[in-house]
RNA sequence: GACCCCUUCGUCUAGUGGUUAGGACUCAAGAUUUUCAUUCUUGCAACAGGGGUUCGAUUCCCCUAGGGGUCGCCA
């Protein structure tokens, strides 16, 4: 075997692309490309109950945008494909053989029935549920009836007894299980496909693999693959088991409780850099006090050694800041063509360029996703609503003395000029003796329909002449 | 329950056998701004507990506790 590093992302389809499985093929394509390795994309699809009809397309669509392309994999090729499970049965189908031919496996007739009533008895009785081999004991010809026969069977995987399997885990270090723990999986399942441990031991040793990046779940399970590594004679590759994304409460980052699909953050808005930094920091630091990494800083920086041991939260107050930060670097322009497509689902007319623009400089300062721009600028492109409480002060004599000075002037005010512009409205103030609060709240209501908000040279850049003057007339008595 | 993994502010984390235990988010206060937001400044806030080892432990060892994971013909 090469000394040459091949990662794996070996995502199931059964939903959308996860957080959780976008850190592991960001630590994955990281690792891959510090050390001039491969990124491979492999997927896992033995579970056909769980099939989610576009879950494949959204995998690799996803990757893409978030610009973590792989060198090899499905719709892409390779020297060691097919990389897709479902259609490599014919390769698992042969170690099956071998397996069962060495005595390293065995058929299994028990149904589920069987199967609960076992494992119940065994609960009961305080012991921990495992297969108790009563099919280990069955005659080959036995068997052999049973197959011809048309029963239903699967194969396990026959764990020795009493031994101790232990792996020097890349993020861990040592860690040893004893076989007593561990049951004889079922290698292949019996609708003909094989179960996640065979189908991944088999490809990632096919396929070159030389670390396995996963999630700390399966700690318990590597015992198997170890012990199927070793009864086909193969080499096992390097474990690395990562620390797992946390719900705020503690728990498996889960559906319930988060929004766990990446489409979901992609859908909202959130610059695809920013949710690469912050998803790349649960688990994942250097040594100094740097927090903003793109995709090609944590290509150079990114070691193994400073992944974490520890679970991490995934904290969205946290994502919003840092999704924030990123927006607030963007120009107008950029973030106009984002922003864009959200304003059109939205039925505003976004038109007039210049005033997008301005739109979209009062926005910058508010939101942590593209989608977000829509509740800070709605009220540029909708009629306003006017609380009673605002009314009453638009109805106040000095109000109107204000609106009205404006409305006078509007031709004399310097509307192309922001700097002319404030120097106006400073003079205003000055001219009818009115400041304060009593000068801008009816001001900043009559344009943009409450008393908190943007700047009022910003209002009037944005709205412009005609607008402005015409916000301010629909208010006046 | 058994086994495995983990443990620095609420959260993400830096760190060392001797540090005022550092940064970031959040929160609070102040400054800037007519207001809001942004920005800036300051502040609050942590070494899970108990034993060792040591002149000295947050750091090394052990135990306990707490949290997480696994115990599927799911991955």
């Amino acid at each position: 075997m090469s000394n040459q590093v091949r990662v794996r992302l070996a995502p199931s389809p059964t939903g959308y692309l996860h957080l959780g499985t976008l850190r592991v093929a960001l630590y994955n394509y990281a690792y891959a490309k510090k050390n001039k390795g491969s990124f491979i994309l492999r997927i896992e699809d033995t579970d056909q109950n769980r099939l989610v009809t576009d879950a494949v397309e959204n995998i690799i669509s996803t990757l893409k945008t978030i610009g973590v392309d792989f060198d090899e994999g499905p719709n892409k090729g390779g020297n060691f494909g097919p990389y897709v499970q479902s259609e490599r049965l014919d390769i698992y189908k042969k170690y099956i053989d071998e397996l069962v031919n060495k005595g390293f496996a065995y058929h299994c007739f028990c149904d589920k029935e069987t199967l609960d009533e076992m494992r119940a008895k065994q609960i009961a009785k305080k012991e921990d549920p495992k297969y108790d081999r009563r099919c280990l004991k069955l005659s080959k010809e036995e068997v052999q009836a049973r197959i011809e026969r048309g029963d239903s069977y699967v194969i396990r995987l026959r764990m020795p007894n009493d031994r101790v399997f232990a792996f020097d885990d890349a993020i861990r270090g040592l860690v040893e299980i004893n076989s007593n723990q561990v049951d004889d999986q079922v290698i292949l399942k019996s609708d003909g496909f094989p179960t996640y441990h065979l189908a991944a031991c088999v490809d990632d040793h096919l396929m070159e693999i030389s670390h396995v990046f996963r999630g700390e779940e399966w700690i318990s399970s590597t015992p198997k693959h170890l012990w199927l590594y070793e009864c086909l004679g193969w080499q096992a590759p390097k474990f690395v088991h990562l620390p797992l994304i946390m719900n705020t409460d503690h728990s498996k980052l889960s559906k319930r409780k988060n929004d766990v699909s990446v489409e979901n953050y992609l859908q909202k808005g959130y610059p695809v850099a920013a949710i690469i930094n912050y998803i790349a920091l649960i688990g994942w630091h250097t040594a100094d006090d740097r927090e903003f990494f793109s995709l090609e800083d944590l290509c150079q920086e990114f070691s193994l050694e400073r992944v974490n041991k520890a679970n991490g939260v995934f904290d969205i107050v946290k994502l919003n800041w840092m999704a924030g930060m990123y927006i607030r670097e963007m120009s107008d322009m950029d973030l106009a063509e984002k922003c864009r497509p959200y304003f059109i689902k939205a039925g505003y007319d976004v038109s007039d360029e210049n005033k997008f623009l301005a739109v979209m400089d009062n926005a910058k300062d508010r939101i942590s996703c593209y989608s977000e721009a829509i509740e800070h600028s709605k009220m540029f492109y909708e009629d306003l609503i006017i609380t009673e409480e605002d009314k009453e002060i638009l109805a106040q004599e000095e109000s109107q003395m204000v609106l009205k000075y404006f409305i006078e002037n509007a031709d004399n005010i310097p509307w192309g000029d922001k700097e002319e512009l404030g120097l106006f409205i400073k003079a205003g103030s000055k001219e009818l003796a009115i400041k304060g609060k009593k000068y801008f709240f009816p001001l900043r209501i009559s344009l943009f329909g409450s008393s908190h908000g943007p700047d009022i040279p910003k209002l009037f850049a944005i709205l412009g002449k005609e607008e402005t003057i015409k916000r301010m007339e629909t208010v006046l008595h």
